[in-house]
RNA sequence: GGCGUCGUAGCUCAGUUGGUAGAGCAGAGGACUGAAAAUCCUUGUGUCACUGGUUCAAUUCCAGUCGAUGCCA
């Protein structure tokens, strides 16, 4: 292996909006190195305003990788980007001694730190045949479809989310095997020390900072900024908070106010979920947001291990 | 000022022909392996405005008070 063992990845995460970018942004500047963002929508280059990616100012005070380097057109996933961020951060380690792992979307924080499991890659084709197939007879094909094809999986997952057995079934059958024979859930080890703190804030003042970001949002352009999206609606990168509530507005479905409270109460529900996913990992570090002091400290004592 | 209507969960309201109450939304908790800002699950006790009266029993009936609102002056 090329990467010493004496690197570290440093990890920050949190719910949206309490101060991931600012933190990552001193941390590279404090430490020298660069930012690798795990955010799931910051990737693609057209959405900005609405997804809070950094500034052209904040990109200028530290090398961002994966900010604005896809298009809304590709298709991509976690296993992609576990692929291309590993590949990122041990060119970030010929040369440095750390690097800064930042985003909100715990799936693909942990793919970079734990691995996931080899599975195929989806096929379109069978794919909009499976969504076909839950479109026209409901959850019920669904669930006796997988009950042939991986009972053993069947008694695992949630039987009422169609996603989970959508890729459940897509996987079974291009594979012939059953999708929970590839689920070994096995945490692949990293060449790289990781240290992971998580950012928080009182769950009122992480609430009222949301809003108020979304009131700034709108005064920075997000109505033109979704106007010009609409042809693509129905792209996957595109069903994210901030652009599907005013895209409902934009086929009057609803009032631009009640848009405007919808993503709201959406943008609190997306910081709830990331909360739940990250108070389960029994490795982080918890810490006020703005206690940059206490952080810096933190981590002072943990690099020299 | 007079007359009427209303005052029930954080919000909008339903309801109890008298036996202390329930929906939607908001909120809370949880799950999560290639669509993840996605997708899915669970979750409703509140001086029924206040004070008194009638009653075995009042949030419900009666009176008064306060507040909101409408009409008339």
């Amino acid at each position: 292996m090329k990467t010493a063992k004496n690197k570290t990845l440093i990890v920050i995460v949190g719910p949206t909006a309490v101060g991931k970018t600012a933190m990552a942004i001193k941390l590279a500047q404090q430490f020298s190195t660069e930012i690798i963002s795990a955010d799931s929508r910051q990737f693609y280059r057209e959405l900005k305003i609405g997804v809070a990616s950094p500034s052209l100012e904040e990109l200028s005070l530290a090398t961002h990788h994966f900010i604005g380097n896809l298009s809304i057109h590709d298709t991509y996933n976690v296993s992609k980007y576990e692929t291309e961020a590993l590949q990122c951060i041990d060119e970030i380690f010929k040369t440095k001694e750390m690097a800064v792992l930042v985003g909100g979307s715990g799936l693909y924080i942990d793919a970079v730190c734990k691995g996931i499991d080899e599975l195929p890659d989806p096929e379109e084709e069978l794919r909009e045949n499976i969504k076909h197939l839950y479109a026209t007879e409901g959850i019920t094909a669904l669930r006796s479809q997988l009950r042939l094809l991986d009972p053993v999986y069947c008694n695992e997952v949630d039987l009422a989310n169609p996603k989970r057995l959508m890729r459940a079934i897509e996987v079974c059958l291009t594979t012939g095997k059953p999708y929970s024979s590839f689920r070994v859930n096995q945490q692949t080890p990293r060449e790289f020390n990781i240290v992971k703190i998580g950012l928080s804030r009182e769950r009122e003042e992480l609430y009222d900072t949301i809003n108020h970001r979304v009131d700034l949002m709108l005064e920075m352009g997000l109505l033109d900024e979704v106007k010009g999206l609409f042809p693509y609606k129905e792209l996957n990168a595109l069903n994210t908070v901030g652009y599907k509530e005013i895209f409902a507005y934009l086929e009057n479905e609803c009032s631009l106010a009640e848009a405007i409270e919808k993503i709201k109460t959406n943008s609190r529900r997306y910081a709830k979920r990331q909360l739940t996913w990250f108070r389960r990992y029994d490795d982080i570090t918890w810490f006020e947001a703005n206690n940059h002091t206490e952080i810096f400290d933190y981590l002072k004592i943990k690099l020299i291990k």
